[in-house]
DNA sequence: CGTCACTTTGAAAGCTTTCAATAGGAGTGG
DNA sequence: CCACTCCTATTGAAAGCTTTCAAAGTGACG
């Protein structure tokens, strides 16, 4: 598990991920002699408002990350995988709540020490801000998939990164409920099912029980997700579609 | 109008912009010296894909910062104000397309020597931290719009985050088109346009020609952007309608 | 003052949501 | 170990909001 959680954290930092080999410094190496602490799935860790005191890794498990609308509305900003680090930001407030989706192991300090040692680290540093681009690329694939993507698109760009992100073969698991990708992905519960559904009768897709998902046509699923180049697509219609852009 | 950029810059950067009086340090100061460079509206500063070799300031006028995909939908990712910098990112390509939408004047560096600059000095580099959390919260209220707001929420939204930007009284600018606004937003130029329109009917608006508004009832337009905690509203319906979050 | 581009408005269509009911899984207790 | 219960997911039908298609209106600019 260790092996694995090296790696992936590894991809976020490296630009060729293939090319390393040896352990590579990462920001988790700030958290090291912390002791992991074990929080049960539904659990909060941070609540959005509270006084942001403290930063943690994520050593094992899923998070949510949420806001919440006054009238209850909630948008799931995204979920944090091993490796990731929640409450960095230069405001006092925590901007989100997270949540535990499965049991999770964190290290946690305070964010004063942790901005102090990073500071004062000539490796760590530029492993923050990788960090942080990531997260504003993560944040802009998310606001493209809201903006323009249909539901079949949204549901189908999230298989495919949720498989990027732990590509084992075509099966790829989904700790979070049908709910949360509904919240995340800007739809209702309802048509989630019914685009998994669909995927399923159409045998791009194969459900196991509900938390985990066979890619049985991965070339298929990234045409339908929006962003294939449709290399043996039809080219017209993507030439025509919108006159590039106006002036 | 270099006064009113500074004021902005600091707002950005200082977690109490009215504590400050005198000039802060802030990230345009690496810029100093450059020559400021003019665009016509219209013209592009950097493609999405190219090569990142440069890092721009935004002197005067405003940009749209957008990705396409391969079928010609735009999102509109933000529009760039005088003090914002683009090209900033630990990748070797752009991430968006930057166009600009008035007349910009710009000044730029190499990457290579911005990120030098800024990472020697002690002053610089919280100021790039800081932008880069001002940049990953206006995104999270970006995908918090897209992900469960309405098209009236939305556009009342908008409007509001302008309004602050720039408050002038309740006059705002909006030197963008309806186009602009809709790719932004998530909707259509025709949406948009029905919205402002049943806005100004409701006298919650009126529109000054194509890009000027006046916020004429800013505490009922709060209400209607779907944050506001309805301080003298139904607190019923904010308590029950989903039962605060699943486990 | 005419032209062109952008915006507004109308009507119909479509996709997603809402409301409602059934089905399925996971955990608990007998 | 199996039955029961509760929570989550699926499915169906109708409603609703936004989009699409189409046309008229408006403003900027040469």
């Amino acid at each position: 598990m260790n092996a694995e959680v090296a790696i992936s954290s590894l991809r976020q930092v490296a630009p060729f991920p293939g090319l390393l080999r040896e352990p590579a410094p990462t920001l988790r190496d700030v958290f090291v002699g912390k002791v992991a602490e074990t929080h049960a799935a539904g659990e909060a860790l941070i609540f959005e408002g509270d006084v942001a005191g403290q930063v943690f890794e994520v050593v094992t498990g899923v998070l949510r990350a949420f806001r919440i609308l006054p009238d209850g509305r909630r948008a799931i900003m995204g979920f944090l995988y091993a490796g990731d680090v929640i409450g960095v930001s230069h405001y006092d407030r925590y901007l989100v709540t997270a949540e535990a989706i499965t049991e999770v192991k964190v290290r946690r300090m305070p964010r004063s020490r942790f901005f102090a040692e990073v500071n004062d680290s000539q490796t760590l540093r530029p492993l923050l801000f990788a960090l942080l681009c990531e997260g504003m690329t993560a944040a802009q694939d998310q606001m493209l998939l809201l903006c323009r993507k249909n539901a079949e698109e949204r549901v189908v760009s999230f298989l495919l990164s949720v498989h990027e992100k732990s590509a084992v073969g075509a099966m790829i698991e989904l700790p979070m409920g049908r709910l949360d990708m509904a919240d995340y992905l800007g739809l209702t519960i309802e048509t989630v099912s019914r685009v998994m559904t669909s995927l399923a009768r159409r045998e791009l897709i194969s459900t196991v029980g509900r938390h985990a998902v066979n890619l049985r046509k991965l070339s298929a699923l990234r045409r339908i997700s929006g962003e294939d180049e449709g290399a043996d697509g039809d080219f017209e219609r993507a030439a025509t579609r919108r006159a590039v852009w106006p002036q």
